[in-house]
DNA sequence: TTTATGGCTGTCA
DNA sequence: ATGACAGCCATAA
């Protein structure tokens, strides 16, 4: 499982500075289709040494993840537009400027 | 062991 | 557009 955690964080590495990915697509590059979950459980787990763009990951409306912590959703956000990622009125990302498009898929151990 | 709960998603009303 | 529901599955209780 910690092998899964890795799948997740290597591919949650990938994410090119200034898009965005959605927790499912994270799930499906990492070999894990339709495990969008785990990849909630892994960013949530990971410890900050590891320092992977995590504020990348959005859920598949386009808006980020409302957490157990209060207040965090606006970091996650200044962090996005700090790369130059933009928000709509709503609050919402548009996929289709800044949605990351991998070539290549799954990289099977 | 069984239940409940989550940084979710796709489908259908 | 919004809301309910069923899958997915690691953790915590």
């Amino acid at each position: 499982m910690d092998q899964k955690y890795e799948r997740i964080y290597a591919a949650v590495k990938r994410i090119p500075r200034g898009r965005v990915a959605t927790y499912g697509q994270i799930a499906e590059i990492a070999g894990l289709p339709r495990q969008a979950r785990m990849v909630g459980y892994a960013l949530n787990a990971l410890p900050e040494s590891r320092s992977l763009p995590w504020h990348r990951v959005i859920n598949a409306k386009g808006e980020v993840s409302p957490r157990s912590e209060p207040g965090f959703e606006r970091v996650q956000r200044a962090l996005l537009e700090r790369e130059g990622v933009e928000f709509d009125a709503r609050e919402r990302v548009s996929f289709a400027r800044f949605r990351w498009r991998p070539r290549l898929l799954i990289s099977d151990p």
